[in-house]
DNA sequence: TGCCAAATGAATGTCAGACATTTAAATGTA
DNA sequence: TACATTTAAATGTCTGACATTCATTTGGCA
């Protein structure tokens, strides 16, 4: 692992961008302890505070750990899906608010990856994935629900879903089409609530996969974006005419 | 935004922390600039260093950049859909080295969020993206082709297959899905090369796309990953004869 | 002998101060 | 006015020190 002084690039970044691939490649394998700091730096010719913006890098994604103590310092971390997720989810939400992205490209978006674990999902979810779409269809049929609570069960329903396909890579791709679309979600429920439309939707692609009809969770998803992209244009609709500006 | 210095967790972590929440709930917009690193460390009580790690871990994450100079300074960063799908790939392809996810199942996602978007592809993809198709199944025609080079090409057409569903966010997501694939598909071509059935399936999918029949693009897509599945159980299947340990 | 408590040491976490480097803007001069 | 120079502000880096954590070792005591 080596690093060129000469580079315009930060040092940290390049020493960070030397270990990334270093374990990307496998030849820092998961657990495997780095050198410490003070190693590190006299390795890389730098001082400990340069090794140490780029283990934060490192820490920052997730790939390492560290720890204090005697028999502390950096480890390779093992990616787990829920940090993954986590990423994924945060990347999203990112991207969708600052690219100005618009709400019908991000629906269609999410309904195309959702819809495509219909037919998984219907030949494969447990009862426990139904029994979790089931409560949350209940819980957005009581009333009194905040605006809040609704959409996060909205989202845990479309979760159960995607899980009900037993499949963790699908479920970890599609965590940040689900989840980051709850901001823009809130955006429409709080002027255009139409909940008894969408509980009925829900049920009825919860009971289509009880059936374990494919083709009626699809359909169900479909009705659903349609449902989504009629609100969403009523409201911009309503917001063109009340703010031409 | 107040830190808690009794916390266990790192100063910088939570320093980073704070910035990023501020980031992802739009109190500091894109392009604006944050205080000095000596303002900041005054602001959070903290020494430069301490501020200077928590700036390294939001730039790991594209959430800022810095600049040098009299008008330098941290920026928030716009996240552009490069610099998302890079860190998606790396993510995605670190989650699958690490996790012993079984080929099958990595396969069945990629290939069921890829089938998702035949119908759109069919429907819109633009000359271009039907040129890009063409040019790599040529160029996979090629004898003489190394594996690497024959496995970048297959990625450059599944990914012009996406692209061309003229939908970023839906490209973005399935980023991860094609590229983090491309390591554990060198394994299996490595051994069990059948580069002419794999051309044919593309050329048979580029038809489709020209043809703007949907159901075809989906068929080639599914006709592709029961030759992937294939090819991998014959693989694995050799290497447990050969080593049974 | 066996066990518990205190000292040890290695590692990360944090701080303070300094200097180097870069860059744009202000300043001065032809 | 146009160009060269100076200046100042900011990040990048280094040195050295101290604080904190924690497994190990050591020591004492029953």
């Amino acid at each position: 692992m080596k690093i060129d002084p000469s580079s315009p690039a930060d040092l940290s970044a390049q020493i960070a961008a030397a270990i990334r691939d270093a374990i990307v490649e496998g030849r820092l394998i998961v657990d495997e302890r780095l050198p410490s700091e003070a190693e590190l730096a006299d390795q890389f010719s730098v001082s400990r505070p340069t090794v140490r913006e780029a283990l934060k890098r490192l820490a920052a994604q997730s790939l390492i750990r560290t720890q204090r103590g005697a028999t502390g310092g950096a480890f390779v971390n093992r990616l787990s899906f829920e940090a993954a997720q986590a990423q994924q989810i945060t990347t999203s939400t990112l991207l969708l608010s600052m690219n100005d992205v618009s709400f019908e490209t991000a629906c269609e978006a999410r309904f195309t990856l959702e819809r495509a674990c219909a037919a998984l999902s219907a030949a494969r979810c447990t009862a426990d994935h139904l029994a979790a779409m089931r409560a949350e269809v209940h819980r957005q049929s009581q009333p009194g629900l905040t605006d809040e609570a609704f959409c996060a069960s909205d989202v845990a329903f479309h979760r159960a879903l995607v899980d009900g396909a037993c499949n963790p890579v699908l479920s970890y791709q599609l965590a940040g089409a689900v989840e980051a679309m709850q901001p823009l979600m809130n955006m429409i429920t709080f002027t255009a609530r139409d909940r008894a439309r969408i509980v009925a939707l829900h049920g009825a692609i919860a009971d289509a996969v009880a059936a374990r009809n494919a083709a009626a969770v699809t359909a169900g998803l479909t009705a659903l974006e349609e449902e989504t992209q009629t609100l969403a244009h009523r409201v911009f609709a309503a917001r063109r005419d009340r703010d031409p500006a």
